[in-house]
DNA sequence: GGCTCATGTAAAAGCCGTTCACATGAGCTG
DNA sequence: CAGCTCATGTGAACGGCTTTTACATGAGCC
């Protein structure tokens, strides 16, 4: 497959050479403009140069043109999560909170992809290969979780790894749904949603026994310094 | 074309009588069947038995009748809040736990009104007494967040009030997002969402060093007894 | 050159949202 | 009761969307 349509506008013909990919940009674009529910396939299809019913030629109808970039969306998202992961570097706590934070930037970055993920109303479950990829992405999460509960301080009662890799979910995708999108806008917040979630997780950890702050009374090891922070929103009165 | 709508109602003729109501009734229906972005403004027509132009006489367009519908879906939702806090009786941690589920048990019992409130894409800042009902909804969780705020132990570190309601706020809607919903069961989950959400405030609590469970080592005095609970995942090992 | 099949088009059916001119009749006024 | 008025409902129409169907094109292969 070499379409010469390399970029130089070399007029396309009667065959576009690459429509499954246009479509798939010209579809994140309008998502990422107007929301999901405003996107439309015959947008999708002018935005490519070809006519209305071109599209179905690679996709089965709308939804699967969604579900495609969800899928893809996914993908991104589990690579992004592993990235913010780094297997647990420098320190187990740390990574952890910057997976939180990963996940609020892919929803701020990428908000086209987020919503077809998460506020295109398709049903997860009837697609095996998109459940699948939204499993791959949840297990970073809950690998990092499983990490973190093989260290938490003996004492202390402690939820299974999966429920605080779901605890670390739901935080993130709570803060993201409710505040965390660029475009839209939806709330205003005395603080930026990355703060709300960090002192959130932070918060968090500390009720599993980990040491988040360095305050006497509250002492711990953690395996490894986890600095000086006190919490971001300042100091105790 | 004289159908009577409802039980043994005399004969209804040109007018309907009671159009407006019998339209929100029909989009919430039809919402908790086919979703925010299935239902169409000519289906609730033509359940209310009437034609596709009469709901402009009741609704600028469609957006608006969804947003009414969010606007008494934040009124019931206030309501239903306010009811589980009770003014922070008999305790304030476990009536703060039961606003939780109070929130939980509305987008399961409500998913037509919660996915108007959440889903619908609509943008709450465009319409200004909608906002209004969306804040004086998380009002009360913020009241809730001010009185846990006024007692937690000294000596923790812990941030502002309204930081504490939006945390609270963001855990709720996550795992009622992701996995709350009663009618299109998204997700597959090992517990049920009301433990899971449970779970998560309890740690966020004894993160801020309220007393959860009674296990020595942790000890501190809520004002009130708050029963004898070990946390609802067991005991640790 | 000629075949074949993936990939495009045009046309059409059926739905929806929305508007507009018009019809109806409920409630008021006298 | 007669008559007026206005809120409320109707029917028809426009444009747009999704999806299907029959047909056109041309790229790759013998």
């Amino acid at each position: 497959m070499s379409w010469r349509k390399d970029q130089g506008r070399a007029e396309r013909g009667y065959h576009h050479g690459n429509l499954k990919e246009a479509l798939l940009q010209a579809a994140l674009d309008l998502i990422s403009k107007k929301g999901p529910a405003g996107f439309t396939f015959a947008d999708a299809a002018r935005m490519a140069g070809v006519s209305p019913a071109a599209p179905y030629r690679h996709f089965r109808d709308r939804d699967e043109l969604i579900a495609s970039i969800a899928q893809r969306g996914f993908e991104q998202f589990e690579s992004l999560l592993t990235q913010a992961w780094d297997d647990g570097r420098p320190d187990t706590v740390s990574a952890f909170e910057r997976v939180g934070k990963a996940y609020l930037a892919f929803a701020r970055e990428e908000p086209a992809f987020y919503s077809a993920m998460f506020e295109s109303g398709l049903p997860v479950d009837s697609n095996p290969t998109l459940m699948a990829a939204s499993e791959r992405a949840f297990a970073i999460i809950r690998a990092a979780a499983e990490r973190l509960a093989a260290l938490a301080p003996p004492g202390t009662p402690r939820p299974p790894a999966m429920m605080m890799a779901l605890h670390i979910w739901s935080m993130s995708h709570g803060v993201a749904s409710l505040f965390g999108r660029g475009d839209a806008a939806r709330r205003k917040l005395p603080m930026s949603p990355e703060d709300l979630l960090e002192a959130e997780v932070l918060i968090y950890l500390r009720g599993l026994g980990f040491l988040t702050d360095r305050r006497p009374g509250t002492a711990a090891a953690d395996e490894e310094p986890a600095g000086d922070r006190s919490g971001p929103w300042g100091k105790p009165k």
